[in-house]
DNA sequence: TTGAAAACTTAACACTGTTAATTATATTTG
DNA sequence: CAAATATAATTAACAGTGTTAAGTTTTCAA
């Protein structure tokens, strides 16, 4: 048993040099940049020893995605200091918008690409994974507000999506350099949050 | 001249032939089939003869990208009808929703990708294209709200950049299928709807 | 020490966009 | 009309990509 242990933590070793490779590719020059050859050049092994570890590229991309996932996690534990859940639900939205401009690569694996998404769907065995506590996170945020007659009520998951969609919006069409005939490069991000507070301010019905 | 005019006919027949050959490919099976030697087989012409006729692979994706611009602007022209500018948003909206949920491959190509687009900003040779032409209706439509007090005034570019920024997060997530931790599949258009619907609502200061 | 199982590699397949060099076809000139 | 030139199209190749089948090396228990 002792001998199965150490087996399995030397796989798990490979495993970890294969995906700490991936990361480092992925970190110093982007996500089109991890290839199968490449890790296998960092790691010193031949490209065909990779999938003895991993059934195909994706399930390498998935991991780098449930690690921005985390990351992003992060920024959330600042929230719970705000009482206000609009304000509560501004401060989401400029973390959300912070983390995609500052985390570009991460940002189109979790939220733009399909490629990593695809084993996320499959690998759906139970556990609720770190998009999901995002999810949950602004889920319950907006049905504070509405519970709170902060904002008009009506269904969460629909409010929760029309948030979700105005910030992941915005961002990916600034990531995509889709904003250059509306407003001036150096004037993207101030707009975005600009609008991010116009919006709140909007449908807050506590204001009028 | 009359021969210089037949070898620049005979020029762009060909050229017409490769860009047909990539839209109906582009149709039949979407834009990752889209390849260099599959429109050279349809043509039946070898793969390197399409560089004589075009830089590289972008500026056909480019032009099939302009192509979906021209589809998406015949559904803003029933705006007109619209008298109330916000009900009018709400409707442009709901355009743009259904345009990219029914035309996905458009959609991908127009705001997703980033491969054609870098075309479309060396390509600034002053003619406002048709990115323009809906920017510029989104833009009077927003000030027109403003100006007859029926959403907060503010800056004109990011409350539109927040109206579009909303739709096309929508859009794409669903594209992308990101949604499907949020609402069940089969609910996800109908949650869209109600999402713009009750975003226009909570925006119109005239409801109070 | 032998034999089986595990780990790893080599070689190859089927693709991708793109380019340099070459051949075939028109067109213009002597 | 024939030769020279200009245009058009092709072949072959480069440098990549993910992935798989088959063969080799290493490890380890009987």
């Amino acid at each position: 048993m002792g001998i199965i242990e150490r087996k399995e933590k030397k796989k798990g070793e490979l495993r970890k040099m294969i995906l700490d490779a991936s990361m480092k590719l992925f970190i110093e020059e982007g996500f089109e940049k991890v290839t199968i050859r490449k890790i296998a050049d960092i790691i010193e092994y031949s490209p065909t020893t990779i999938y003895l570890y991993f059934k195909d590229k994706n399930e390498i991309l998935f991991d780098l995605c449930q690690q921005g996932f985390i990351k992003m996690a992060f920024l959330n534990l600042e929230l719970n200091t705000i009482s206000n859940p609009l304000q509560r639900l501004q401060k989401m939205g400029e973390n959300y918008i912070r983390f995609g401009l500052e985390n570009q690569e991460y940002y189109d694996l979790m939220f733009i690409q399909e490629a990593p998404i695809e084993k996320l769907h499959a690998m759906n065995n139970g556990k609720l994974d770190n998009v999901d506590a995002i999810l949950k996170l602004l889920r319950s945020i907006v049905k504070e507000c509405m519970d709170k007659n902060l904002i008009t009520k009506d269904d969460v998951d629909s409010v929760a999506m029309a948030f979700w969609g105005m910030v992941h919006g915005m961002v990916s069409l600034a990531i995509r350099k889709r904003f250059s005939k509306l407003v001036e490069t150096e004037k993207v991000v101030k707009s975005m949050h600009q609008a991010m507070t116009w919006m709140i301010n909007s449908v807050d019905n506590s204001k009028k």
